[in-house]
RNA sequence: GGUGGGGUACUCAAGUGGCCAACGAGAUCAGACUGUAAAUCUGACGGAGCAAUCCUUCGAAGGUUCGAAUCCUUCCCCCACCA
């Protein structure tokens, strides 16, 4: 495996906690981080300019909507996921393991992999561990994750274990399918789109993938032993760039996802990432970052801004109500994302009323630019080793008007 | 002046004797969203009450009926066409 382009560093230590440096072909990403969301090739709303302003070093893509739409090989095609998108930082692309359980109605998971019947149009589509991986070569982001399978919060002991064991199944022929492609290059069947002003569509030196990183992905729901045994499955079959833990924050109490990152912490290698896949409210990601992550996705932050719901230092906000009509302040006071330097709630609030998409992409954007803070934050706090004191004091000011 | 149509809750708009405090939509108010089928979804929406329930409503006033937004009479407005 070609890991060395990608490299992870840890300099200080508080408990669990850490502050890291995650190496990659397109960058450095300082650890703990928050990766915002752009499922479709681009984060909702938000210009590559206003991820970037907003402190995001690392974003995703979603190799299955990718695959529907436009198509791997036409990314290819177009020059990969860099180019395409105009994203030259580090990138990461999901496998199309989590629309195994959001698309749940519109597939039948076999072992030898899933048939999607595709939301689009409709089409049949079968999904392999093993098409998953070319189709995530194709797409060229640094770190490509396994195809897996998780299913609902709090799930029975045998649904996760079976989701759990045919993760590690899965990963292990992702794992072959990736080396192969490492050792032979792509597949050489691939025809790839006519694409106007590219003449050559994949050269000899084309067929060699750039240099990418396969992340396992830890399942077993919220069963410690389940979990311990994902885990020790994972580890034996290689050697990881970093490690992903999934199946988490769908529907379980907060409590059993808490635990649950307890359970698997002692259990992964110190010196590489660890990786929570799509958590994001702004507590979560501290109690997570104290329990030893350092790499943090989801889609929350956009979708609640989009729908009026505005993270501060004292909880969400809903800017919607009736009672910011007037309310001349910033959003939040002191950060300096583009919707609090710019405009007012009185304003925001109208936009919103007033369905305007610039209030949307401001919320989104805030939302975005706060959990990026917030991850700042909890770095700066490590970096001086203050981060139990920092952590403690951020939780209870946003927690203390929580209703629960 | 004549003929026809119409006035329903914040707005638009169903409803023509009991199942109507009154379909539906919008607006408004409140809430939810965690690896994005989401500019989505849920709830409230005449007043009071935790609730059973009670009170006030369908242009106005009378009337018929066990019972009316719905039927009758008169009146007030609006629209179209004819003079």
């Amino acid at each position: 495996m070609r890991t060395a382009q990608f490299a992870f560093q840890t300099s200080h230590e508080s408990g669990s906690a850490r502050l890291g440096t995650f190496v990659t072909p397109h960058g450095v990403v300082q650890t703990p981080a928050f990766m915002p969301v752009g499922t479709h090739g681009a984060v909702r709303g938000l210009s590559v300019h206003d991820v970037s302003r907003a402190g995001g070093r690392m974003v995703l893509s979603n190799a299955y909507h990718l695959y529907l739409r436009p198509g791997d090989g036409m990314v290819r095609a177009l020059g990969g996921l860099h180019a395409f998108t105009r994203w030259s930082g580090p990138m990461l692309t999901d496998s199309g393991g989590f629309q195994v359980f959001s698309l749940a109605k519109l597939r039948t998971v076999r072992e030898h992999g899933v048939e999607f019947r595709s939301h689009l149009d409709g089409s049949l589509h079968e999904y392999t561990p093993e098409r998953v991986m070319q189709i995530e070569r194709n797409l060229g982001a640094d770190v490509m994750m396994q195809l897996d399978e998780l299913i609902a919060g709090g799930g029975e002991y045998a649904a996760s274990q079976s989701a759990m064991e045919r993760s590690l199944r899965w990963l292990e022929r992702c794992s072959t399918e990736f080396e192969r492609i490492e050792r032979d290059g792509r597949e050489p069947g691939l025809v790839l789109p006519a694409v106007e002003g590219i003449t050559d569509a994949h050269p000899d030196d084309e067929r060699r993938a750039p240099p990418q990183a396969l992340f396992p992905i830890v399942q077993g729901g919220v069963h410690e032993e389940l979990r311990r045994a994902s885990v020790r499955g994972i580890l034996d079959r290689g050697d990881w760039a970093g490690i992903a833990v999934g199946g988490l924050s769908v529907g379980e109490a907060k409590a059993d996802t808490y635990r649950t990152i307890d359970v698997c912490e002692p259990l992964l290698p110190r010196d590489k990432p660890r990786y929570l896949m799509g958590v994001g409210f702004p507590d979560d990601l501290v109690e997570a970052v104290a329990r030893g992550v350092d790499l943090f996705d989801c889609v929350a932050p956009n979708r609640m801004g989009r729908d009026g719901t505005a993270f501060t230092p004292d909880g969400k906000m809903q800017i919607k109500q009736a009672g910011y009509r007037t309310d001349r302040r910033p959003l939040v006071a002191d950060c300096p994302c583009e919707a609090c330097t710019e405009y007012d709630r009185a304003y925001l609030r109208h936009l919103f009323t007033a369905s305007e998409p610039l209030g949307q992409r401001l919320l989104a954007l805030h939302n975005t630019a706060f959990v990026i803070g917030v991850m700042s934050g909890a770095r700066r706090a490590l970096g001086k080793g203050a981060f139990e004191s920092w952590s403690t004091e951020w939780l209870a000011r946003y927690r203390r008007n929580a209703p629960e």
